[in-house]
DNA sequence: CTTATTTCTGGAAATGATTTCCATTAAACA
DNA sequence: TGTTTAATGGAAATCATTTCCAGAAATAAG
């Protein structure tokens, strides 16, 4: 049998087994969860969608298993003013996908944005030097977002 | 008498006005808290700052003005992950003096900075344009943060 | 200036996301 | 397989923020 899930060794398993951490049911359920969809899921929406094939994941087992993937650098962390948090991977088993986002103050609605990156990444690389250089802070990662109002909500 | 507090009609008097807001004590010292430092207060920051000498500003006024104020675009409000909403006036009586952030993920410090921006106005308003005509989106503000670990948590 | 209208107020109670507690379960490794 | 130690979930606690509502205060009208 290649693996529990017939699926192949995970990709983050080692990183998670390296700090020390155990792969469990749950953590698995939780990461699947995050890397089969482009949404921006609140540890409730991962709750509602691991619920039906995982009844014994509680909500607390997934908001200490998001922190813990946060502290290990695996998710990100967002706060997009709607009151509860977000969670991204920030990487996924092909690789990252960069991204920022958009958010529409009116709705609440969030848009991921790739394009324009390539300046950006380039200024950012400078800027992360300048800053971590004058600061002596050592940079490991960034947020951009930017706020406005979406074609539907400038309608009204 | 030249004003109620005898230091110039207020800088943001009109913008309020103009929104069919009125004048209070309260929301004058509640901007007189927010101008008279570079930190980044909290709502109850904001409450002991005022409470000695107007005891008669409740918690409940200060989230509804900051509500408020955040909504005119006089104040920004940022999420620093310590479970608190962080406010900052946008503008000043002399103008907004627009920075970043560092925000150590150990300790949680935030380091404001205004260096390397030059470079970066001029890639976001490029940006900005960008994504507005691609989103049909009418960007107002930007985000932008830098999570890392600062000289003291590094040396532990 | 006085009164009328409507917003603003604070304090208590409600809310809702996130954490803490703790006895039980289950990985991991010898 | 047994032992050690981390991980679990469900209930209760926490804590920032909101909601309610009757009274106070600001602006508009007279």
């Amino acid at each position: 049998m290649p693996c529990r899930k017939g699926c192949g060794p995970q990709w983050w398993h080692g990183k998670v087994k390296d700090c020390g951490y155990r792969i469990t049911a749950g953590r698995e359920a939780i990461i699947e969860a995050l890397s089969s969809t482009h949404d921006h899921l609140s540890a409730e929406d991962v709750y509602a969608r691991i619920h039906d094939k995982y009844p014994n994941v509680g909500l607390t087992t997934i908001y200490r298993t998001l922190d813990m993937l946060v502290n290990l650098g695996l998710v990100f962390k967002f706060d997009f003013g709607d009151g509860k948090a977000r969670y991204e991977l920030t990487e996924g088993p092909k690789g990252a996908h960069h991204h920022h986002h958009l958010v529409c103050t009116g709705c609440k609605r969030v848009i991921d944005y790739t394009d324009f990156i390539d300046d950006e990444v380039e200024l950012l690389r400078r800027t992360e030097k300048g800053l971590s250089d004058k600061y002596r802070f050592r940079i490991d990662n960034h947020l951009i977002q930017f706020y406005g109002t979406c074609t539907e909500c400038l309608a009204k």
